[in-house]
DNA sequence: GTCTATATTTGGATAGAC
DNA sequence: GTCTATCCAAATATAGAC
């Protein structure tokens, strides 16, 4: 693989697992195998562009996992709740490994880092956007499809920080039955073959993507 | 005020903005107005033993939050998307600051600092039971009240970041608008004035703590 | 107990040979 | 473009005067 695609996947893990301020050039360089003179080569705004092109990566990676794993569901209540606990025996299954940089490095860097923020907040309205073409595709209203998409990400970031702080499924499943119940109250939740698919199909997770 | 009291204060404080990795030393000194040496005199662990005392403060005061908010309102449904609310104008106030380290701090350490996520997980288990105990007063069961509490914690904490990378109060009124609804398809919330208070009264913040 | 000074290591970043 | 060597600032932690 080229050296800048390597340096930017391991970042991407190194976010995933330490996240950003706790995560050094030299140990970069190391992982990704480059000397570090490499890595100011290929990016010249050193750390922090090499943190955001790594959220760009991975958020273009995630956004296809939501609509995904609810095409398997006719139903879209029913859906979400074995999409959370897909999320809950995934994470259990890698040892409460984080499975995504989004959510951490956001918190982190939120009041500190401008740049990276903005990259962070373009990733998240990327995945708003999409999930609410998609579940307006499952027969719900705009303001619906837009709301429930909020709330499913909220949901699932935060009790991802919650399962791996306690090692424990159980957030993860009682926030899919509480975004489940939600998603019943709301009409029109059409079966997914009504029509052609609207999520888009295919998905294709790369190599270096670690989780799910 | 006591200096290893002041250590702590700031030590919360910089958890809430920066998080761990990146609080170093010498600036917890210079924000608690104390020499270095005097923070390894009072915290012979150094940095983890008084990030952990500052994680275990801060959960103690934020765990009277969430039954002071609901406690305001007699239908359950209405304040839980009431607390929300206020959360979000909260957030949008203070300049999208971070309202608690928790959160943040246990998505950064949970695979790299194993005595932390610990304390981490206490201080969350002691915010779920105390959660399930003020809903059960409310007239949940037993199990729905201990759901109800997880999915409360886990939209809250994840609509945080969300808001918070996004500068934006969409995402914390769309959890709460997401978790009242779940709220009010679970049998028998009963007002709060029915028998005494069950939640804790006369809640004190503390000088030092911001947010909320 | 408080505080200064410092030991030691590591951080991000750069210059320049190849 | 790749890689080595290195600069300088900052990190955590400690020793010891007061």
């Amino acid at each position: 693989m080229e050296t800048d695609k390597r340096i930017v996947n391991a970042m991407a893990e190194l976010l995933r697992v330490q996240g950003y301020a706790a995560t050094g050039i030299q140990q970069l360089a190391r992982a990704a195998k480059a000397p570090t003179g490499s890595i100011y080569h290929h990016f010249r705004g050193g750390k922090r562009e090499v943190a955001a092109a790594a959220l760009r990566q991975t958020g273009a990676v995630y956004i296809q996992v939501l609509p995904m794993l609810l095409d398997e569901h006719a139903d879209l209540a029913t859906g979400v709740e074995a999409a959370f606990a897909a999320a809950a025996e995934d994470i259990e299954n890698t040892g409460w490994a984080n499975m995504c940089p989004v959510g951490t490095v956001t918190g982190e860097i939120a009041d500190t880092e401008p740049e990276l923020r903005e990259v962070a907040a373009e990733v998240l309205t990327s995945w708003v956007e999409e999930g609410t073409r998609y579940l307006a595709g499952r027969g719900l209203s705009g303001t619906d499809a837009r709301a429930l998409t909020y709330a499913l990400i909220s949901a699932l970031e935060g009790a991802f920080i919650l399962a791996r702080g306690q090692r424990s499924t159980e957030p993860l499943l009682a926030a899919g039955r509480a975004m489940a119940a939600y998603t019943a109250t709301l009409p029109a939740g059409a079966s997914p073959s009504s029509g052609e698919k609207v999520g888009p199909s295919g998905a294709d997770f790369g190599e270096g993507v670690g989780g799910f």
